[in-house]
DNA sequence: TGCGGGTGTTACCGGTCAGTAACGCTGACA
DNA sequence: TGTCAGCGTTACTGACCGGTAACACCCGCA
């Protein structure tokens, strides 16, 4: 939603944003909720109130269209993070808890940032990597940068905490928060194990930075 | 099913096996590595050296044989995970530990339970509830259930070695397990944050354990 | 007034999907 | 010798897939 009304659009109907963007917010939500292959190109055009042919006059092919989603997925999740660690800019720890608490919130799709957005299916990058052919190294690669760059941040943020062993501390969050994506596929609401993160998340990060 | 040479098969074909395992053997190789969307009957009956209707002849459905697929990977988990346990079959922490080192040795692919039977790509039952339609209980429930038994178990080793709060600990524990499994589908072999699982559950362990 | 970009519409292509019908062969067993 | 289960083979259905061709329309702009 949201979409600002496109740069270039001076007059333009009010409510009515250009097809490319119903395509792709509805290549979203569709993609995220029930996969990617079980998403047919036909089915997205006219969930976007158009069709198929004006589809392929936006993207060039569905590959397009689905590394376009991955996108604008990582784009989303850059955008939480920054939200909600700005407000401890210097307190590391505090940004690690922010992050944290922001999860669990998430699973039970409770969080400002994402406002009623969706139902939680835990990390859309992730899960499309389950369908991503092996030899697929556009799609694929998109989303290891992402991950990728998940893990630095994290690794990072736990160097500046002062912890003894940064890395291992840095990817023991992240697999605990991985972890709380992973289960929300099979957990419904917040009946999963990912309540469990905030102490656990806290009790490394003590570990690593006691005497 | 049974597997091996079923009861009654005296003589037989000595490396042959029956039509129905050599499919099932087939299809749980091609749904693990490349997605049960992906693979379709025909290249599972080809690639197991028989045909379509064939294959029909021995399961009613494609969703049969991805509901027998589940059970299998299922109840191969389930004897990798006694195997592990059982050396330490009083010593809770010591199994815990076992798993979980026995987790890391499976990301790349250096399990003796598992010797060279796949490249890892993580848990098939959690990628395949990417893939299974939300309305589709039968497999969802599969799923469920083996998730919720992971959980059980966990929580109660947990109880069993004395935390604190058991089922923190033992949730956590869950987190750090499915957080490998899920990060080993972006990170090829262990490049990934799969190792600091080690480190972090002793961790967590030592900090329910403690006081 | 005319032009042209963005869009809707219909029909089509070749390929693949899950699933079925019908027939023929072989080999064990009685 | 006959039977019958197990399996291979070919051909088919109807639906859907990703992707394309051709044409009509509307509307802002010059």
């Amino acid at each position: 939603m949201a979409a600002k009304s496109s740069a270039a659009a001076p007059s333009a109907g009010p409510d009515k944003p250009r097809v490319r963007d119903r395509i792709l917010d509805t290549a979203c939500e569709l993609f995220y909720r029930h996969g990617i292959r079980a998403v047919g190109v036909d089915a997205i055009a006219n969930e976007a109130g158009t069709n198929k042919m004006s589809f392929y006059r936006s993207f060039p092919s569905k590959d397009d269209l689905v590394a376009e989603y991955l996108r604008d997925q990582e784009r989303e999740y850059w955008r939480w993070w920054d939200e909600v660690t700005a407000p401890h800019a210097d307190d590391p720890r505090r940004q690690v808890e922010a992050l944290i608490d922001s999860v669990i919130d998430l699973a039970r799709h409770k969080s400002k940032a994402f406002e009623g957005c969706k139902t939680s299916r835990g990390c859309a990058l992730g899960n499309a990597s389950v369908e991503i052919p092996e030899d697929n190294e556009r799609l694929s690669g998109i989303v290891h940068a992402y991950k990728a760059e998940i893990r630095r941040r994290l690794r990072r943020l736990a160097r500046e905490m002062g912890a003894r062993e940064p890395d291992v501390l840095g990817d023991a969050l992240m697999l605990l928060m991985e972890g709380s994506y992973y289960t929300r596929l099979t957990f419904p609401d917040n009946t999963g194990p990912v309540a469990a993160i905030a102490k656990a998340a806290r009790a490394l990060i003590d570990a690593h930075l006691a005497g």
